[in-house]
Order: structure tokens, then C-alpha cells, then sequence
DNA sequence: GCGGTATATTTCGGATCCGAAATCAACGAG
DNA sequence: CTCGTTGATTTCGGATCCGAAATATACCGC
């Protein structure tokens, strides 16, 4: 495809893309010859892309049974942002070192653009209006965090935590069907202002603190809005019995 | 091989433990046909496995040239002890809440196992008499950890900061020329007892607070030792040419 | 009808084969 | 002598093929 990539890597970036923004559902089954045919080329660069996406732990790989898009359990979950809430707050702490006026510029473009469309989605109907714009509600709250990221300049940390983030299928569960979390929206927007001045004041320990909350506190917003439309997460399984467990 | 299980995964295992041991140095090409016959297979497996340890970071994946055994630079390995040092404070955190008397007890064997191999290792010369036991001194380091990792139950947070911990080729590089570091050797035994004690007191806050000081003492010690033998860790990059930067 | 066995079908893991990219070697022009 | 070009060799990525494992289906005794 692109220059200097092999078709395994490719299809298993698009396999990768599809699973986090949970197009493929957790519990799909994934048939080897099914994808060859999709993607035009035969089995074997396929094996190959499910081979890393198994490493990386987005699919459960079962021998000579098939792989199944992963399902994700309330702890596993839990600790998926507890991983990230520690390592978001060891880049943020490394970055207050590093950080420079034109990054803290972008910064508070980034934190602005976020606040925009967090107040758009408050002021929307729960519902289709509010799930239209979920995925750049999602991207923008990335937007900012990347940054921070590029200026901390650990690449492994945000190999890492973006690992940890993509644990869950993203925009597709953060739209409640009610007025319920209105203020954890509103509450996130703040916090990345604050994660900012921290910043700006180039206090270490007050940015680290506060990105820390900051993920902790994302994990309780969603927990609270997986609550109400009530297992919209342990996934029912559908077609488990296929591959028996 | 074994009861279910591919070769794929048999075989990565085998290249995984031959690379962390230091048995395969970093700068090393690996060859597909030289490992299929190595293990009489074919290259397909081969393949297979060198995905995986390419997605686990392990090798270093260059399309159509080939694979070598990743060169770790100073800043990474840095960076992979920071990564363990927030990882195992959760983790010792969290265990500090559930950890039993039972677990104590095991905790406090793997203290004294390692606390007498280090006595061990400090009353001998530097040299292949150290060098001889240093596999076990890792080993019981790794013991002690390892029954925190066990009473915190988050799986996904040991398999990270063991992923790190694998991040350097083990026991090759921890025995110096001279009793330069014997005190630090000294020092890490008491950390261990500090951390167990704090747990036994059911200090959360102050466990954490250890095992983060612990772990990037550890990255000190290590850094020491590696100046002084002086570069046994850029790695001179051996028959790089064959595989053109 | 019911449970268990035998057979067919699906799907996977691994081997072999082939074209393409990259490296290496010989060569020749400047 | 150096540098770039061209052809041979190595090594890789991908396609195809085959045997084995697992699942699904058909059959048969009871």
C-alpha cells in the first residue's frame, strides 16, 4: 500500500481503527478467510496483523479456534485507567520542566477547542444530536492530552497510555440518555484548564496531582454513565457459544 | 509442542527468554531462515513470531530487511524504570489494602532470601564469582515483587512493569568491576523490608511512596554501574551497516 | 425420541513456492 | 582511484497448498 509498509501492518492498523472506534463490537469473531477476502489479499499477511493486534492485546487469540475482538471487564476497565491515570501523570510532570510559551499557547488552543464542543454537547438533546458529535468530543479531549504528550517527550509513556485509553470502545459509550452527567462534562473542561495553569505556573507537583484526578475522575463519569444504560458493557457475548469457551 | 499451543507462540517465547537474558545481544540480526532451520520449521511460524515480539517492542521491525534485537539508549531505559516506578507504586498501593497475614509472611521469606543472596554477593570479589549468582539475585529481586503484584491483583499493571522490567538484558550488566556499588546492593535489601514493613502497618500512602523511591534508586544504581564499565550499553551497534540505518 | 458415534465441513496452522525488494559484486566511465 | 551503473545473490513478503484440529451434520442403536 503506502511506501515502505507491509500489507500486514496496514490491515492490522485498520483492523485496530475499527476495533477502538467500535465498529467491530467486543465479542466479534474474526474469521481469517472472511478479512483475506475483505481486504483482497490471502491469509497469510492477515495471520500476521492478528498475530500483533493479539500482542497488543485487542484480540484474544485462541489456538486453532480463532480470535475474538476482546471484551472488557468493569475491573479490567477500572485498571486500564488506573495505568493511565499514573502514567498521564508522570508525562504531565515531566512536561512542566520542558514546557514552552508556544506549547502552552497550543495548549490552551487545544483546551479551548475542547471546551467549545464540550458546551455544544451540553447544550444538545440527549439522544442521536448529542451522538453525532461524540467522536470529536473524543478527539478534542485527545487533542489536548496530546500535547502534553509531544512536550513530555516519553515515548514510551504515551505509547503506553494510549495503549491504556484505547482499551475501551471509545465515542460510542460516552453518550448517556439523559441530562444526568451534564455536569462531569462540564467538570472535565475545568479540569483541563487547571491542568494547564499548573502547568504555566510550571508547578510539577500541582500538574501531576491534577492530571492524575483529572483521569480518575474520567473513569468515574463513565462508570456512572455505563451504570445507567446498564451493561451496555460486560458485552452479552453474542455468538460465544461458536467459540466455546 | 506443548498441549495447545502454536509453534508461533512456542517459538517467540523461546527468542523472548533467549533475548531478556542477554543470550541474544542488542544489535543482533535475526535471520528467518537461519531460525526456521534452527527450530525445524518453516519460515511461516517464524514469521509469526517475530510479529509478536516486534508488537511487545522486543525487536525492531524494518520491512523487507529484516529484524534485530532492540538497542535500548540511555533515555529509554530511563524511561522504562519511570514507566515501573509509577506502576509498581499503584501496585503497592493497591496491595497495601488487601494484603493478608499469610502474604506477609511470604513477603517477608522473599525479603530474607533476597537479603542473604545479597550479603552473599557482597562478600565476594568482583568478577565471574559474582557474575556466577547474579541470575539468582535477579531472580529474588524479582521474587519479592512479584508477591506484591500477586496480592494487588491487577493483571495488566504486572504485565506492564514486568514488559519494563524486561526493557534490559538482565543479570548481564548488574555485576561491576569493583565494590563500588556494594552499599547500593545494601541499600536495595532495605528498601525491601522498608516496603514490607509499610504494608504490614497498612500505610498505603507510605508503601506507594516507597516503591517509587525503590524502583528509581534501582534505575541509579544501574546507571553506575553502567557508566563505569563504560558503555557495555549503547551497544556499538555490531554489523549495523548490514542493515543500513 | 434420545444419546452417542461416525462422517462431512469448516477453519486453522504450517510448508512450500514465487515474485519483488534489497544487498552485494563486478564492471566501466570519468 | 572514486563513483555510479548493471547484473547476480540473498532475503523478505505474500500466495497457494496441504494436513490436522475443531465444529457441525447425519446416522444408528436403544
Amino acid at each position: 500500500m503506502s511506501l515502505d509498509s507491509t500489507k500486514a501492518d496496514d490491515i492490522a492498523l485498520v483492523i485496530e481503527e475499527a476495533i477502538v472506534s467500535g465498529e467491530l463490537e467486543p465479542g466479534t469473531v474474526l474469521r481469517q478467510e472472511h478479512l483475506s477476502e475483505q481486504f483482497n489479499v490471502s491469509r497469510t499477511p492477515i495471520r500476521e496483523a492478528l498475530r500483533r493486534l493479539a500482542a497488543l492485546g485487542l484480540v484474544s487469540f485462541v489456538p486453532n479456534r480463532g480470535v475474538r475482538v476482546r471484551t472488557i471487564s468493569r475491573e479490567e476497565l477500572h485498571e486500564a485507567f488506573m495505568v493511565r491515570a499514573e502514567l498521564e501523570a508522570l508525562a504531565t510532570e515531566v512536561a512542566a520542566a520542558k514546557i514552552a510559551s508556544e506549547d502552552l499557547a497550543e495548549l490552551e488552543a487545544a483546551e479551548r477547542h475542547f471546551a467549545t464542543i464540550s458546551k455544544d454537547l451540553r447544550s444538545r438533546e440527549p439522544g442521536e444530536a448529542r451522538r453525532s458529535i461524540m467522536g470529536d468530543w473524543v478527539r478534542a479531549n485527545h487533542a489536548f492530552h496530546d500535547v502534553i504528550y509531544r512536550v513530555a517527550d516519553l515515548p514510551l509513556v504515551e505509547q503506553l497510555a494510549k495503549s491504556a485509553r484505547r482499551s475501551f470502545s471509545g465515542p460510542a459509550v460516552w453518550a448517556p440518555g439523559d441530562h444526568s452527567i451534564d455536569d462531569l462534562y462540564a467538570k472535565n473542561a475545568e479540569q483541563h484548564r487547571a491542568i494547564r495553569q499548573a502547568l504555566a505556573a510550571g508547578s510539577a507537583e500541582g500538574a501531576r496531582a491534577l492530571a492524575r484526578e483529572h483521569v480518575l475522575s474520567s473513569f468515574h463519569m463513565l462508570e456512572s454513565i455505563l451504570e445507567q444504560v446498564g451493561g451496555t458493557w460486560p458485552q452479552p457475548k453474542r455468538d460465544a457459544a461458536k467459540l466455546r469457551a
